[in-house]
DNA sequence: CAGGTTAGCACC
DNA sequence: AAACGGTGCTAACCTG
C-alpha cells in the first residue's frame, strides 16, 4: 500500500495505489463506502484494444479528494476486485466512456451493456456545452483541455507532460511508453489517479453549464455512444484472401506507374515539387498556387494533362492512386483485423463542430464511392448479406422542413427532381439536359453550405454572370430557405450561436455566420440518423448493424430474412419532420460491401 | 527524430 | 455584397 499526495484548487488530494492481496481490504471499503458513484479510469498497454497483445495495466477508481489505483496487470484477485467495483457501483463517471466500457468489455469480461446504463460521460456533457476543439476556438474536450479551463491551467500542463516526461525518461515514444513503464512507477500512478480525480470534480462543474435546451440531450447521446460502442465491438468481417490479393495488385500499380514517373526524371511522385519541377520542364504553365504560395499541382491539373494525352500526369495519377488506396484502406484492414479477421472501427458520436460522428480504425466516411474495390474488402458474415440503408437526400429534406420552404416541401411529397426543378427556374422550362441538371445540383448543395456565385463558376466552369444568375433563380424558386439562412444568420451574429431543433447549441464564428444555415442543416440530419439507431436499436438490431455513415446504415443481415431485415430497417429510420417526410431506401446486396458498388459478388 | 504543419485527396 | 459546410489519412516538409 503506497499513499501519494497531491493539491488540487487548495485541497489535498491522495493516491491509493494497491501493492499487495491484503491492501484490497481497504480498496474495498472505499468502493463500498461510495457505492452511489465513483469517477472510473482504465490504464492500458495501448489503445489498439482488439490487438492480440493489448491488455489493461491499471483500473483506478476516485471521488473529488481519494483515488485508488488497481494494479489488474498483476493478476486475478485484482482484477476481480476491480470488476466487483465496477459491478457494483451504482454510477460510473468516465470520461470518453466509450473507450474504458470497450476495454472493460474486452480484458475484464464484463458486458458494455452492464455498464452503459448507469455511466456518465464526462466527454459527452462538455461537447453539448462546447462542441468545439482548442484549435477551432472552443474549451477543447479532452481531460486535458477539460481540466485547463475547470480546474487549473498549471495541473492541465504538469498531466500533460507527465507520460512525455517518463517516454523521454525510458527513451521511448508517447505511444510505447504505455506498456514499458513500471506498474508501480510513482509518476505513472499520479497520472492515472489524478484522472479520476479530475473527472470527479468535472462531472459537478460540467452538468450545471449544459444548456437548458439541450438537457435531454444528455441521456440521448449516452445511447447513441452505447449503440456504436456495439458496433465497433461486433467489426466488420474482412474477406482476407481477396484483400491481400488487392494489397498485392496495388502494389504492383504503384511500381509500373513509379517506374514510368522516373523515365521522366521524377524520382518521387508524392512530392508536389518535384511533379511540378519535370511539369515545367515539359513546359506546363502552373497558374495554380497554394496558400503558402507554392505551385499548386492537384487533380484538376493532372486531369487537365492526362485528358491532353500526357503520360507523365498519368504515371503520376496512377502510382498516387495506387499508394494511396493500399496504405490508406487495404493494408490498414490487414494491420488492424483482429484474430477473427474481424476490423473494429474506432466511432466518435460527437466529433464535429455540429455533433456529427467521425469514424476512424476502418476510415469509413472517406472510402472511394465510385469503385468498388475498397468496399469489397468488407463482407456479411457466413450465410448472411449487406444491406444499406440511407435517406433520399437527407440534407435537402431537412433543409425544406427546418425552412419550411413551401417549394421544396411541395417539391418532395410529390417526388419531384429537386435537381432538375432548380434547373428549370434556371434556364427556362426548356432546361432538361444534363448538364443544366448537374449545375442545378451543385448550386442546390452549394447552397446548403453557404457557398455563392464563385462557387458554381469555380465547380462547374460556366461564367461568373450566368452562376449568378443561377443562384438568384435558386432563391428565387426557394424564398423560404433565403429568408432561413437570413434568419439563422442575424441569431448567430447576434449571440454567437444558433440552437437546432434538438436543442443543441452551435457555435457559430461572428465572421461566418452565413455557415449558420449549414451547421443547424448538418446538425439536424446527423440527429436524424442518430434518432434513427436508437429506434433500431430499441427494435433488436444492434447485433445486426456495422457502421453509421452520415445519412447511411450499412447491415449483415441474414440472408432468408435480409429483404425483410432492410424494408424493417428502412421504415424505422424513416422520420416525418413537420410536412416532410425524410424518407429511406433500402438496399441489399450480395456478400460484400462491393456488390452495393457494382462488384459481382 | 518526434511531433507539428501543409498539401492533396477520399467522403457526405 | 459576398461569404463552400463538416471530416480523416498519408507523405512531404519543417522545427525545436
Amino acid at each position: 500500500m503506497r499513499e501519494q499526495t497531491y493539491t488540487v484548487q487548495g485541497e489535498a488530494v491522495r493516491i491509493h495505489v494497491v501493492e499487495h492481496e491484503s491492501d484490497l481490504t481497504r480498496f474495498k471499503d472505499f468502493v463500498r463506502r461510495h457505492l452511489r458513484g465513483l469517477a472510473v479510469d482504465s490504464e492500458t498497454t495501448g489503445l489498439d484494444i482488439y490487438a492480440p497483445t493489448n491488455r489493461v495495466r491499471l483500473v483506478q477508481f476516485g471521488n473529488k479528494t481519494d483515488a485508488w489505483v488497481v494494479p489488474v496487470e498483476h493478476g486475478r484477485p485484482f482484477e476481480e476486485a476491480a470488476r466487483r467495483a465496477l459491478l457494483g457501483l451504482d454510477q460510473l463517471v468516465i470520461q470518453n466512456a466509450s473507450f474504458d466500457l470497450a476495454v472493460f468489455d474486452r480484458h475484464l469480461g464484463i458486458p458494455q451493456e452492464q455498464l452503459w446504463d448507469k455511466t456518465v460521460d464526462t466527454q459527452i456533457l462538455a461537447k453539448l456545452i462546447d462542441p468545439r476543439a482548442r484549435d477551432k476556438g472552443g474549451i477543447g474536450t479532452s481531460l486535458e483541455d477539460l481540466t485547463d479551463h475547470y480546474i487549473s491551467t498549471e495541473i492541465a500542463a504538469e498531466v500533460k507532460g507527465l507520460m512525455a516526461r517518463l517516454a523521454k525518461e525510458h527513451k521511448t515514444t508517447k505511444t510505447k511508453i504505455w506498456k514499458l513503464i513500471d506498474l508501480a512507477h510513482p509518476e505513472y500512478n499520479l497520472y492515472a489517479g489524478m484522472d479520476c480525480i479530475l473527472v470527479a470534480r468535472l462531472v459537478g462543474m460540467l452538468l450545471p453549464r449544459i444548456p437548458h435546451s439541450a438537457r435531454d440531450l444528455i441521456s440521448f447521446e449516452h445511447e447513441v455512444a452505447e449503440i456504436c460502442s456495439s458496433m465497433a465491438r461486433t467489426g466488420f468481417l474482412v474477406d482476407v484472401e481477396y484483400t491481400r490479393a488487392l494489397s498485392s495488385r496495388l502494389s504492383a500499380d504503384e511500381q509500373r506507374f513509379t517506374e514510368i514517373a522516373r523515365s521522366f526524371g521524377c524520382d518521387n511522385v508524392n512530392s508536389t515539387e518535384q511533379v511540378a519541377d519535370v511539369l515545367e520542364h515539359r513546359g506546363v504553365i502552373i497558374n495554380g498556387r497554394t496558400p503558402s504560395g507554392k505551385r499548386q499541382v492537384n487533380s484538376t491539373l493532372l486531369d487537365t494533362l492526362v485528358a491532353q494525352g500526357d503520360q507523365f500526369a498519368k504515371a503520376v495519377k496512377e502510382a498516387k492512386r495506387a499508394r494511396k488506396w493500399r496504405t490508406t484502406w487495404v493494408d490498414t484492414f490487414l494491420r488492424e483485423m483482429d484474430v477473427d479477421s474481424r476490423c473494429h472501427a474506432s466511432i466518435n458520436t460527437l466529433q464535429a463542430r455540429t455533433g456529427r460522428m467521425s469514424i476512424t480504425g476502418i476510415p469509413a466516411q472517406t472510402l472511394p464511392a465510385g469503385d468498388w474495390i475498397i468496399r469489397r474488402c468488407f463482407i456479411a458474415d457466413e450465410g448472411q448479406l449487406i444491406a444499406s440503408v440511407d435517406y433520399k437526400a437527407q440534407e435537402l429534406r431537412v433543409l425544406a422542413a427546418l425552412a419550411r420552404d413551401q417549394t421544396m416541401i411541395r417539391a418532395f411529397a410529390e417526388g419531384a427532381d429537386l435537381h432538375m426543378m432548380t434547373a428549370r427556374a434556371a434556364f427556362g422550362p426548356e432546361a432538361n439536359d444534363k448538364q443544366h441538371r448537374k449545375i442545378a445540383k451543385t448550386v442546390n448543395f452549394g447552397r446548403v453550405y453557404g457557398g455563392a456565385a464563385k462557387m458554381v463558376h469555380e465547380a462547374t466552369g460556366i461564367s461568373m454572370d450566368t452562376a449568378k444568375s443561377v443562384v438568384d433563380a435558386f432563391d428565387r424558386r426557394y424564398p423560404g430557405v433565403a429568408a432561413y439562412s437570413r434568419q439563422l444568420a442575424k441569431v448567430a451574429a447576434g449571440q454567437g450561436y444558433v440552437t437546432t431543433p434538438s436543442g443543441r447549441r452551435l457555435p457559430v464564428d461572428p465572421s461566418r455566420s452565413y455557415a449558420a444555415l449549414n451547421y443547424v442543416v448538418q446538425s439536424t440530419s446527423r440527429d436524424v440518423t442518430c434518432r434513427g439507431l436508437v429506434k433500431l436499436h430499441r427494435a433488436g438490431f444492434t447485433p445486426y448493424l456495422r457502421l453509421p455513415i452520415h445519412d447511411e446504415v450499412v447491415a449483415s443481415l441474414p440472408s432468408d430474412r435480409a429483404n425483410w431485415g432492410a424494408d424493417r430497417i428502412a421504415n424505422l429510420m424513416a422520420e416525418q419532420m413537420g410536412p416532410v417526410l425524410v424518407d429511406t431506401d433500402p438496399e441489399v446486396g450480395s456478400r460484400s460491401w462491393g456488390s452495393l458498388y457494382g462488384a459481382e459478388h
